[in-house]
DNA sequence: ATGATAAGTAAACACTCGTTTACTGTAGTG
DNA sequence: CACTACAGTAAACGAGTGTTTACTTATCAT
């Protein structure tokens, strides 16, 4: 309800993105924010009750961004090939946004280093970070390949390996980008990628 | 000395890859040698030199694998192209040799784990990364191509994206195989992409 | 046998952890 | 004005933290 309930569970997830969930405290959470540690259990009844509403969050945001772009991310597994329309433009503009999405929104950028951090000790955040930032993302794009192959769009190939050869620098170039140095390049090297995996594998038509 | 204190760094590392540093007790780590923590204090003076010890380690092993391989990986930046010998038969032995140490191998597995939990809060540590397992092999295998672009080995391109895409699924890869499902087939899928690239960026002689 | 050295235990140290409790303002409503 | 609900503080709770201390064993060379 409140802004205070917003404004812990942002904090919490800037300091859970950097130190991990066990090394962060109440008491520097709510220190943060210029307040005491009992005063943050007026708006959450645990600790592990913040931790829970920042996935639930993510949860929601995925979904919405999911619908947004006509990507069945949540349950492509069981839905009959609804992607018959996507074009390679499509793929490549969903590509990038996605990118700016892990990368520079706020929100999406913590939560995916949390997830770092707590992928080898949580079942459920190692679950998601396979789902939606490695195995995930392949599997969607090999069967996307294989479509795009039978269409004639592109040229025939192990689909698997295509999609591997896709999506693999964008998940490297996500980690590049963050060390500070070079925040600046990996959008241009993506994009950079994308046009000449485009060029490379599509079927030229005189 | 004694393998008491030997016992004690790879249980330490093999707690600190999956919980993190902070996350991680002295008790925990006695507890599971069936000793004391009071025990402990006799090998180490601190919980920090445990995991000084074990960087002081992993450092000491990539000098002798970067010299038995013959890549200076350390400082391949001052160092004026000694790789002039390198033929495409050495890199997927040599990349092929780098996955299976960073994924099988006991000591490189915790390590690389424990590097990832702590690159958001130690800058040593987030060097590290990027130098061995991000950026830094992009660049080597970029200066690499572009040598052998030279020499006509390769046909000419983009070195940097080439190198990107020789590499990005490397990286990519041995994230996928940190969950417990899909390990055996990443090896493979390695192997047919180092193949498959080779295949398409090699001058054809006839 | 004796003394030295190393490796272990158990307990205490000061401190921090997540959480709860008792209490203080302060705003809005009848 | 009295009453209620909410948001905050300060302090305490028991448990656990990394580290130190006093004390016990066992090994081994002199």
């Amino acid at each position: 309800m409140s802004d205070t309930r917003e404004k812990i569970l942002l904090t919490a997830l800037r300091l859970f993105a950097r130190d991990g969930y066990e090394a962060v405290s109440v008491s520097a959470i709510a220190g943060m924010l210029g307040m005491t540690k009992g005063a943050l259990y007026r708006h959450y009844k645990s600790k592990r009750e913040i931790f829970d509403r920042i996935v639930e969050r993510m949860v929601q945001l995925d979904n919405e961004r999911a619908r947004k772009h006509d990507v069945p991310e949540e349950t492509f597994d069981q839905s009959p090939l609804a992607y018959r329309s996507a074009t390679l433009d499509n793929i490549k503009s969903f590509t990038l946004s996605q990118f700016r999405f892990w990368t520079e929104d706020d929100f999406g950028r913590d939560f995916r280093k949390m997830v770092t951090l707590e992928q080898y000790r949580n079942p459920e955040i190692a679950d998601w970070q396979q789902k939606v930032l490695a195995d995930g993302p392949v599997s969607y794009m090999e069967d996307l390949f294989r479509e795009m192959m039978a269409q004639g769009v592109l040229k025939s190939s192990n689909p698997r390996l295509l999609a591997l050869d896709f999506y693999a620098p964008f998940y490297l170039l996500i980690s590049m980008s963050d060390a500070p140095s070079n925040g600046e390049n990996a959008m241009d090297l993506l994009t950079a990628h994308i046009e000449n995996f485009i060029e490379r594998n599509t079927v030229t038509r005189k």
